[in-house]
DNA sequence: TAAATAGTGTCTCTTAGACAATATTAT
DNA sequence: ATAATATTGTCTAAGAGACACTATTTA
């Protein structure tokens, strides 16, 4: 609203999402990898054009649902990237989101189309970004592991329903460290979102873990 | 990156910035009232579109100067919104900033052009705003909020040289409650980002009080 | 009965809120 | 001396970290 001479900048949007899931007790997230120049055979973090008629956060979830087939899930926006120069093609802003994915729901193979995506686990992403996508990322996991720690998203990465120690491994997992079992366990309770059920989860030889729910309309 | 058939939208993009600063001792905001369509006569923050290979941030602080003159000051990303419909003239997406003046800095007299440009309290704007201005000065005054509990943001919006009484005048407009002014004193002193000084403010017939500076390089 | 994991309580330190009296200056 | 504002400390409650033993199940 008002500016007289000098023209606006010709831009185009885009929206990634830096999608977030757990795999064998590690936060793990996908990348795929380009097909086209500029980077090429680079990984990227999926995202793609704004479509006519759709908001900013149904891009993402379109993004989200192409990559993974996953429509329900926890999505929240990071940050707007748009040095000039951050994408050779042109004066590209990119508004960035991150999403959370249930264990249980997280395909094996990600990826509707030809090109190749893979899990990798946040302690060890190739070398190489496309894009400042390293930086993207660096800004999610640092708002990931903020809000673990003052809210309920890290359940959102949780099936329906599940352990005390399942959950522990998930917030261990994000935090990178590991955490006393009893200061967990008494700080989950104060947060007074979990319903006990009356199902008890066996595995091997020890003793049964209680399951427990994520209270609906806690956030 | 991806997309083969569906084209893209045509988007704009526009960075505008919900400016702060204390006057009279309570928080304000600056407002422009529009000259043209859509929404000509309501207030609206200060905005604008990006140029040629200017970054967001330079697009945003380029506002600040425009409508305040001041050039040094703290400036954060806020959120973007991008909803169809929220413009009229199109699809246009705006990158939303948020920016602390000091309370000597800000100028009485807002607005570099013909355009009506007001300083208004947060707690009695004008009902009617342009586009959806009060979303983006409702997330502007939670981020503050939040912020200024845990970061020093909050000495942003003071002089270089201040008493702790002005400091919890600051603290306390931008909470909008009293606060207690031994607790709020240990708080500050356990930040450790103030430098006493050998210099007193004296005011009428009081008790003169130490002046203060903000620590170089403490954020 | 051995192996494996689940479940549970206390002490301590730090943090934050509530709360009131004295100190210093100008008039 | 009075008015006005500056400056200062204690008690208490809640939250968070460190820390180890018992319970239950299957093989």
């Amino acid at each position: 609203m008002k500016r007289a001479a000098a023209r606006p900048a010709r831009v185009q949007v885009t929206v990634d999402v830096v999608i977030f899931t757990i795999r064998d007790g590690a936060l793990h997230l996908l990348l795929v990898r380009r097909g086209i120049d500029p980077y090429r055979g680079r990984w990227a973090i999926p995202g793609g054009f704004i479509l006519e008629g759709e908001s900013l956060e149904q891009a993402a979830l379109r993004e989200l649902r192409e990559e993974t087939g996953v429509g329900q899930v926890y999505i929240e926006q990071l940050y707007t990237f748009g040095d000039p120069g951050r994408d050779p093609r042109g004066r590209i802003i990119t508004v960035a989101y991150y999403a959370l994915i249930a264990l249980d729901r997280a395909p094996v193979h990600a990826g509707t189309d030809a090109a190749e995506a893979r899990w990798w686990p946040v302690t060890a992403l190739p070398k190489r970004l496309a894009f400042d996508h390293d930086r993207i990322i660096e800004h999610a996991l640092e708002r990931l592991r903020a809000k673990i720690e003052y809210t309920t998203v890290g359940f959102q990465l949780l099936p329906e329903e599940y352990t005390l120690s399942e959950l522990q491994d998930v917030y261990e997992a994000v935090a990178g460290r590991p955490l006393d079992k009893r200061n967990f366990r008494r700080r989950i309770e104060l947060l007074d979102v979990l319903i006990p059920l009356d199902q008890w989860r066996r595995a091997g030889a020890s003793r049964p873990a209680r399951l427990y729910r994520f209270r609906a309309g806690s956030f």
